[in-house]
DNA sequence: TAGATTGTTAATCGATTAACAATC
DNA sequence: TAGATTGTTAATCGATTAACAATC
């Protein structure tokens, strides 16, 4: 199986793809693709190797071709469902940045405890009680769960998503999540990005002989 | 120089160092650090070695000691100012999760091209006009930009701040930057992120042989 | 053909893990 | 002392890069 860093490369080469199509690019080589996606040409040819797509030697790949092996590599067939747990801050600034983006893989169902934020509708998204989470989500048969409530929540709410039926989490909440072995966690965590550019922002400064 | 990944965890360290000083516990073994930042034992006492922190021999860390050391280790000395480039959703909540979080790392001028947000005040942040980014950046001596602009702008906002005098950037833009390779940039792609969960949401459930 | 590009294999690099010595 | 923990070195692993063969 894929690697998750193959799997990160083949969504940006499938977003650059999008955006030649645009400008009437029929065929493109493995070195402009690199350049786009900020990766060397050798490594976008063995990520296109392992899903199997072969390009012609040289004329380079066939875009519209390589679109649709990526589409059929990476997307579930009859679309896939997201829920969105925590409709704070952060929560409707997911809401508003995923809105009418991808209908193949739109958050379905939005939860909160707060009572004043259920039964709204966000940016599109339903807001339902945090204790109908476990039936919503297996009704609508989704699979991934966007996790963005405050620290001390996160555990149990990640928990009461896998009941549901949920294998896959985005986990904002800044706590390392202890799950089943099986449950593909991706943590984003932007205090610890914003502390790490902070210290070589700093490192730099440092390492630079002028100063 | 410390790797990425060190940095990362150090930050997690002292986040979860700083929870046990509170529970009035003064020294803490490698292996219970580690079972808190989902690592391993040999991994932080590589860490620490790292930074020269050294810890006693069947006693542990000293917790108030390590925390002191990982502030001198992470921490500008005068601390550090941090702008922000796009006051849209993303913005606003980036605004909002470090709100007076921590004094010595906290943002200290936002911008936006939209005249209805300049000059107001939003999270305890000043809204300035995109034109005077790096006049403001130089004069409040900021070394780290967090972007959060559209894609179309992304690039060039990164570069002005750099006039300015920043040198290191946390991207929220889904476009990889090109800038001078002595600016550190961490990205963060939350549409990678979700087509990666999703992705391995649904690989977990092919790998499962009862399906 | 010659040249440029893709596909494949070997070499390199970095990070992690495992094994062991040193210490209280 | 014995046992448990830290500090250090060697082995392992995975990903990337480099070198080369195959193709149009």
């Amino acid at each position: 199986m894929a690697s998750e860093k193959t799997i990160g490369r083949l969504t940006l080469y499938r977003r650059i793809l999008n955006e030649t199509v645009l400008e009437g690019i029929e065929s493109i080589h493995s070195h402009t693709l690199a350049a786009k996606a900020g990766a060397s040409s050798a490594q976008v040819r063995r990520d296109l190797m392992e899903i199997g797509y072969v390009g012609h030697s040289r004329r380079g790949y066939d875009v519209m071709g390589l679109i649709e092996s990526l589409r059929e590599f990476l997307d579930a067939p009859g679309g896939q469902g997201v829920a969105l747990v925590g409709v704070g801050n952060l929560g409707r600034a997911v809401l508003a940045y995923f809105a009418g983006r991808r209908p193949s893989l739109a958050i379905r169902a939005a939860f909160d405890v707060d009572s004043q934020k259920v039964g709204r509708v966000v940016h599109g998204c339903r807001c339902w009680p945090m204790d109908k989470i476990e039936d919503v989500i297996a009704e609508e048969q989704i699979t991934t769960a966007v996790i963005a409530v405050p620290v001390a929540s996160a555990q149990d709410a990640a928990e009461r998503a896998i009941r549901g039926g949920v294998r896959g989490i985005l986990n904002f909440a800044p706590v390392p999540l202890d799950l089943p072995e099986d449950i593909h966690v991706e943590n984003i965590d932007m205090g610890m990005a914003l502390e790490k550019v902070a210290y070589f922002s700093r490192a730099d400064q440092t390492t630079d002989q002028t100063t």
